[in-house]
RNA sequence: GGGGAGAUAGCCAAGUGGCCAAAGGCAACAGACUGUAAAUCUGUCCUCUUCGGAGUUCAUAGGUUCGAAUCCUAUUCUCCCCA
């Protein structure tokens, strides 16, 4: 059963370009095709989130999808998009984030569905083995200089200058492209459009060495609406490892997406048909506040990425920080023994403070710039408390002479504070 | 190898003896408005501060001067042109 993979992506706005007769290999018979992660961190970030997603409807339409780990490619570097040449991971580091990722993408596709079961490979496994001298004779004979030097990625580094090594990067790319063509009956590799001049040239290595045929497609790079890099905040980047990135920090940064972008990433990011996009758009347009796209989106991914226990958490801690939360609800909510752990499973910081220091009274400032380390400085807590950014126990205080005391203390002896609009740390009284 | 230009805060960029902790822009952070959105407006933006100030900066190391981002010397690095 082969649905129309290409019409799929181009109504989810996923489809950048292909090469003429895609369309008709992928409705002609069941396809595999594979896409390549690049092993830069131990963590897959929610960038590449785009092309797990590809693999996924590319699954979802009834071919076979192929997740390739660079274990030989992350050796060389790819310089696409590169404006300096890059370092070398140690190959420790570099087997821990193929490990890491290997893992992460494992989650996300079938790979007991029969003959369109997903599949992870290593190219490091076909590159072991094969030498140099071997390599320039049976792949570098096949692509001219001429050919590699007309890319995008090798002509914008013709003025800073680029190794060797970066320069062969593409046929080493290109010759996984032949490889699983080869030996395992890739027809499609995909990517984003960032990596074209990458990908024909394994289309071109097939057809010069082989005369075989084979295909492209790449995805469009995803921008915000304001221009500015997807994926990133000013915490750094969004990662989907627990550990880079809490699950309430994911669920945040998916529910604070713009109306304008929320609209791009549902359908890039979540299996919803068409016509429920479109029902829900209607609805959101009809009541923005609500906010109706950025919840279902976020709760998507959020149990997909991590879990429906970490989702629910995650919408608790928010309503509690940003519904219409009082400190009676505070107090109320902090009466369970199970809240704080919510709290921290949200990735809030915690903090200790003495029970006396508590008793006796202590200042504001002290408090957050001292005792505790939620502000780096004294003056910068006093600034930011005079500009009216700090809260204790969901209300704003402006008082740099206020003394805290037992009277905040909330049920199961903690302090809930909030620096600026959505930064939370509690401080947890203890001795 | 020869000639030229340059290195200033997270980034871009002005400043060519004191009025310089250094214009302006971007980014970032906070506030107002809102919907935890976007846009807009306001404030902060080297570090610490008892908000009076104090300390450390303009590639690096020396020097001239009452006083240096600014002048001199050496060094390192970057870019451009010629061979």
């Amino acid at each position: 059963m082969i649905k129309n993979f290409i019409q799929e992506l181009k109504w989810r706005g996923m489809l950048h370009d292909c090469v003429p007769g895609t369309e008709e290999q992928l409705t002609k018979e069941m396809t595999i095709g594979y896409i390549g992660f690049d092993p830069t961190a131990d963590s897959l970030g929610v960038g590449n989130l785009v092309q797990i997603m590809t693999l996924l409807h590319f699954q979802r339409a009834g071919h076979k999808p192929i997740a390739l780990v660079g274990g030989a490619t992350g050796m060389v570097g790819d310089p696409s998009g590169k404006s300096q040449e890059r370092n070398f991971l140690s190959e420790e580091v570099l087997q821990h984030n193929l490990n890491c990722q290997k893992k992460q993408l494992e989650k996300f596709l079938d790979f007991e569905s029969g003959v369109n079961s997903a599949e992870i490979v290593n190219n490091y496994d076909w590159f072991k083995n094969f030498t140099f001298l071997e390599f320039i004779r049976d792949v570098g004979k096949h692509i001219t200089i001429n050919y590699m030097m007309a890319k995008d990625s090798v002509q914008k580094r013709m003025d800073t200058g680029m190794s060797f090594t970066e320069f062969s990067y593409q046929l080493v790319q290109g010759y996984d492209f032949y490889y699983l063509w080869k030996h395992k009956g890739v027809k499609l590799q995909m990517g984003g459009s960032d990596q074209w001049g990458n990908i024909v040239t394994g289309t071109e290595l097939i057809r010069r060495k082989d005369s075989g045929d084979a295909f492209a497609l790449t995805t469009p790079l995803i921008k915000k609406a304001d221009g500015t890099k997807f994926g990133k905040t000013e915490g750094g980047n969004i990662w989907l490892d627990a550990k880079r990135t809490s699950p309430y920090q994911f669920y945040q940064f998916w529910l604070n997406a713009s109306d304008e972008d929320s609209k791009n990433y549902i359908r890039i990011f979540t299996l919803m048909t068409q016509a429920e996009i479109e029902a829900m758009e209607a609805e959101h347009a009809k009541a923005p506040n609500f906010r109706i796209l950025q919840k279902a989106l976020a709760k998507d991914i959020t149990i997909r990425v991590h879990s429906e226990t970490d989702y629910n958490a995650a919408v608790e801690a928010s309503e509690i920080f940003f519904g219409k939360g009082t400190i009676e609800q505070l107090k109320s909510v902090s009466q369970r023994g199970d809240f704080l752990d919510i709290l921290r499973e949200a990735g809030v910081p915690s903090f200790q403070i003495g029970a006396l220091d508590i008793k006796n009274g202590i200042n504001i400032v002290d408090f957050v710039a001292e005792k505790t380390k939620i502000f780096s400085s004294k003056g910068e807590a006093r600034k930011m408390i005079q500009a009216g950014g700090v809260s204790i126990n969901l209300n704003k205080i402006s008082d740099v002479n206020l003394i805290v005391n037992n009277d905040y203390l909330l049920p199961n002896s903690y302090i809930l504070i909030r620096k600026g609009k959505k930064e939370y740390s509690m401080v947890n009284v203890v001795g």
